[in-house]
RNA sequence: GGGCGGUUAGCUCAGCUGGUAGAGCGUCUGCUUUACACGCAGAAUGUCGGGGGUUCGAGUCCCUCACCGCCCACCA
């Protein structure tokens, strides 16, 4: 073996033997469970970025249950993002000079195509170097033929249980992508912009005034409003007011959305092109009147000036206007938030447009309910509220898009005007057999049909075989940026075609940020590539890191030095493998151990991994992957490489007798840490697994280990800390006297080794009385060390200078702490109102202070003991 | 406007039901000891954001302020 581990062929051969042999696909399970969990389906456009790296912590948890024996299935798949990839391939088709108007719409569809068919895969590809043991058997895609089916027949089954409408409502439309959103698809910006004062004549005399950041839509208002209960304008309500410009009558309304402190307390309503303005006109029946084109433009015949102006020149025009009819009284600096575009950023016009909506009502109230009841279960604990927080406050979803890529809407329209949902192209009406029949030209929003991905992906409608082995999944793992987009959208889509919640565990994971702190974007220049990272470090360590920070709920800044001491990590196993190994004869089979030639140091190391056997299983029960990773990393690092090797190397090198024990439990420890170590780092535990004797055809299927609790021995535990306390004293003596020293025998140097066949026949007794001052060269002086109950005597060469000086202070601290605790211990308060756990406690801190001064007091001044 | 999260060693982060602060990296010292110098053995480093309070005792609970980040809202 090399003396470091590669991972660049170990991790490509090994993905390759594990995808031929499908070992991803689900086998039966040996628990009568399952364990399934839908991949969050990346967008067909992207590259794979730290986020996606993040899905590390799903194969963490499905590797896990393979190797507690259930079946496990990890759904692959992704989305055709339909804003997104249509802004990309209209961006192509804008550099050549062309359009999609242009080519058609025939031609466009075959460019849709080809985008699908040469990208499809690539993030896909990506996701395997991170070692995603994910089925790709069952890839699916949102506009695969089955796919599609799935979103018809919701529609159809939503449409036939009435909660599906198309009217029209305010909406938000991107005069960019000329289609409507969703108000999650709105994202406001805070902006510095200038807020209008207008006055408004009113009929018989008199202005009322009102303060509008959009005086533009003036010419669009149809009424103004004042709360009820504003004194002010009590009088005023009822009476009309004219309209500068336009010179339109409109009416004065009072409406308590109005606030009496805002502004003027009079504002005016614009029911075509505001979203609370349109709520004020609903209920007091003002008109609504368009004011702009769907691509953003003016729309207002009447002022010939005006018609035609994008937004931004009718709004200068029209303050001139305003200006010259004496209509604007002041304007103000003011900051609100502006929405945009989620995609293409461009400003959000609310517009009034005939659009397909979802009832939300009956929908998210099972919603709520099981995420009250703890059915559904959030971690971190608090996006729980989050996610009751919307739902609750839930509005009728607009899901039809007015783009040229997603799913059409399954909606035909006979010359009758009959509008019918089918689950395919009809060939007569439904309702009066005219066969001639025109599909809704729109397409759904993209979060409609990924909804339906957990079950959708698994062959609904139809019950198949899948979907009912693996339906409902177990586990959901996400940023929380699409908590609400899709999170949620799925629950309450399972819940109404299953009855029943489509996975039980929600994982929110922190989104990384770039090292500054600021957010990775491409843009920006601070998104980091996984794969960088996997070539420089390895797989392993990449995905180590993301387990550490994944489930930690919290925002993490990327951090390359983190994911080297785990690509270092790796090394440490290789090379803690090959010193066990060393004298294995290639071939060997796992050597049983001999319970009654165990020593001390053996059992307390089987003692030592049942407890991290424990701690690692109870840390994935409960997600929390951060400090499961670094349990395992101290223990196989420190505990088993630096202590139980040290200590065992003697025997290792002796050849028979405790020897063959020592060599077993190491194998065992070995063997044990690479199984608790294989979700994470599935590589390098699978390599070196597979070099060691073992029982299986790959770690992957090998059980998970099981505690062992009458293996843990609390003295024994607490007498190998008192060792390697002597150990570190012993060093720390010959350190101060002469840090240079070097000499025979070598033991020193290793004081594990020299005390290792003590711990092993005589046992720890023996450390009471540890003469290591035997072969020394002449002219040492001998020292006596007393640590706890064990005497040490030491000879050494000579006096000790900058060391002694730090003992010195040790010292010094150890009589402050001896102090401190003396005084807790004389303040009745404390005896009397602690418990008396703690009080004890105390008492025995003040105990061991005091040996530790006396100690250093030794050590300090030599003479003194 | 409301809500949530964060503020702990130079850096990145852990710290469960309150009992005198931890890890990794970095820094410093010594060591090429035949598993590993991608290593080993040691060391130094924190008025736990500020201020109050509860308590025998607070990084941990309560109040308050500040700053950073995020989410929600009908911010005319």
């Amino acid at each position: 073996m090399e003396t470091r581990y590669d991972p660049k062929t170990v991790e490509q051969r090994w993905y390759a033997t594990w995808e031929k042999a499908a070992y991803f696909e689900p086998r039966a399970s040996l628990t009568g469970k399952t364990f399934t969990i839908s991949m969050p389906p990346p967008n067909i456009t992207g590259d794979l970025h730290m986020g996606h790296a993040m899905y590390t912590l799903q194969d963490v948890l499905v590797r896990w249950h393979r190797m507690l024996g259930d079946a496990v299935l990890w759904v692959p798949g992704t989305d055709h993002a339909a804003i997104a990839t249509q802004n990309v391939l209209e961006k192509q088709l804008s550099k050549k000079g062309s359009s999609k108007e242009t080519i058609g719409r025939e031609a466009w569809d075959r460019m849709v195509q080809q985008w699908y068919d040469t990208t499809g895969q690539t993030i896909l590809t990506q996701m395997r170097r991170l070692g995603f043991s994910a089925d790709w058997s069952r890839n699916r895609f949102t506009m695969d033929t089955d796919y599609v089916a799935a979103v018809n027949a919701a529609f159809v089954r939503f449409w036939k249980a009435g909660l599906i409408y198309r009217g029209p409502r305010i909406v938000n439309w991107c005069p960019r992508d000329r289609s409507a959103i969703s108000d999650l698809e709105v994202v406001f910006v805070e902006t510095d912009d200038q807020l209008y004062y207008l006055d408004y004549p009113v009929e018989g005399g008199g202005v009322i005034s009102v303060a509008t950041a959009r005086p533009e839509t003036m010419v669009g208002d149809t009424g103004v409003a004042v709360n009820s209960k504003d004194a002010r304008y009590r009088d005023l309500v009822g009476k009309m007011v004219m309209l500068p410009i336009v010179h339109r009558p409109v009416p004065i309304v009072a409406d308590d959305a109005v606030e009496i402190g805002f502004g003027t307390g009079a504002v005016k309503v614009t029911p075509g092109h505001d979203t609370t303005d349109y709520e004020i006109g609903e209920r007091q029946k003002l008109e609504v009147r368009n004011i702009l084109h769907l691509d953003g433009r003016m729309n207002i015949p009447e002022v010939a000036d005006l018609d035609g102006l994008k937004v931004p020149q009718a709004r200068t025009r029209i303050v001139e206007m305003l200006r010259a009819e004496g209509a604007l009284q002041k304007i103000e600096p003011y900051r609100h938030s502006v929405g945009h575009c989620d995609r293409c950023n461009a400003v959000i016009e609310p517009l009034v447009s005939s659009q397909w909506w979802v009832r939300m009502k009956p929908l998210a109230e099972p919603a709520i309910r099981v995420a009250e009841d703890d059915m559904l279960r959030f971690h971190p604990e608090r996006w729980r509220e989050q996610y009751l927080r919307w739902m609750r406050n839930i509005r009728d979803w607009c899901i039809s898009r007015q783009l040229w890529l997603g799913h059409r809407i399954p909606v035909w329209t006979c010359t009758n005007g009959h509008a019918v949902a089918y689950l395919t192209q009809p060939t007569d009406c439904d309702q009066c057999g005219d066969s001639t029949l025109t599909q809704d030209p729109d397409v759904l929003d993209t979060w409609f049909s990924s909804s339906l991905w957990p079950f959708a992906t698994l062959g609904w409608p139809d019950s198949t075989e899948d979907l009912r082995r693996f339906y409902p999944t177990q586990v959901l793992d996400t940023a929380r940026d699409i908590l609400y987009l899709w999170v949620a959208r799925m629950v309450f889509m399972s819940l109404h075609f299953f009855n029943d919640i489509p996975f039980s565990d929600v994982i929110i994971h922190g989104t990384v940020m770039a090292p500054d702190g600021r957010r990775m974007s491409k843009s920006l220049g601070t998104g980091v590539d996984p794969l960088v990272m996997v070539d420089r470090y390895g797989a392993d360590a990449t995905r180590a890191w993301c387990a550490y920070f994944g489930t930690s709920g919290q925002d993490i800044r990327f951090s390359e030095e983190k994911i080297k001491s785990y690509q270092l990590f790796a090394n440490k196993l290789w090379n803690a493998t090959r010193l066990v190994i060393a004298r294995l004869p290639e071939g060997s089979l796992p050597i049983p151990i001999d319970a009654a030639t165990l020593e001390p140091a053996d059992r307390w190391m089987l003692g030592r991994l049942g407890a991290v056997t424990r701690l690692v299983s109870e840390a994935f029960a409960r997600f929390e992957f951060g400090p499961a990773i670094d349990a395992l990393y101290e223990f196989a690092w420190h505990e088993f490489a630096d202590d139980y090797l040290e200590l065992i190397k003697p025997r290792l090198q002796a050849g028979s007798g405790p020897a063959e024990t020592a060599q077993s439990v190491a194998l065992h420890v070995l063997e044990a840490t690479l199984r608790l170590l294989h979700p994470i780092m599935p590589f390098v535990t699978e390599e070196l697994w597979q070099r060691i004797p073992h029982d299986g055809e790959s770690i992957m299927f090998a059980p998970w280990p099981l505690p062992d609790a009458r293996l843990e021995d609390p003295v024994l535990l607490a007498e190998m800390d008192h060792l390697l306390e002597v150990v570190r004293a012993v060093r720390n003596v010959r350190h101060a006297v002469d840090p240079k020293v070097r000499r025979q025998p070598a033991d020193l140097q290793s004081p594990r080794a020299l005390l290792a066949d003590r711990v092993g026949r005589e046992y720890l007794a023996t450390l009471a009385q540890l003469d290591l001052s035997t072969g020394l060269p002449a002219g040492a002086t001998t020292r006596v060390v007393v640590i706890g109950q064990t005497t040490v005597t030491l000879g050494l060469p000579s006096e000790g200078g900058a060391e002694t000086q730090r003992l010195g202070a040790e010292l010094r601290k150890k009589l402050e702490d001896i102090e401190l605790i003396q005084m807790k211990l004389n303040n009745p308060d404390f005896t009397g109102k602690a418990p008396a756990a703690i009080v004890e406690r105390e008492r025995r801190r003040l105990d061991e202070a005091r040996q530790a001064a006396e100690r250093l007091q030794t050590l300090v001044d030599p003479r003194s003991g």
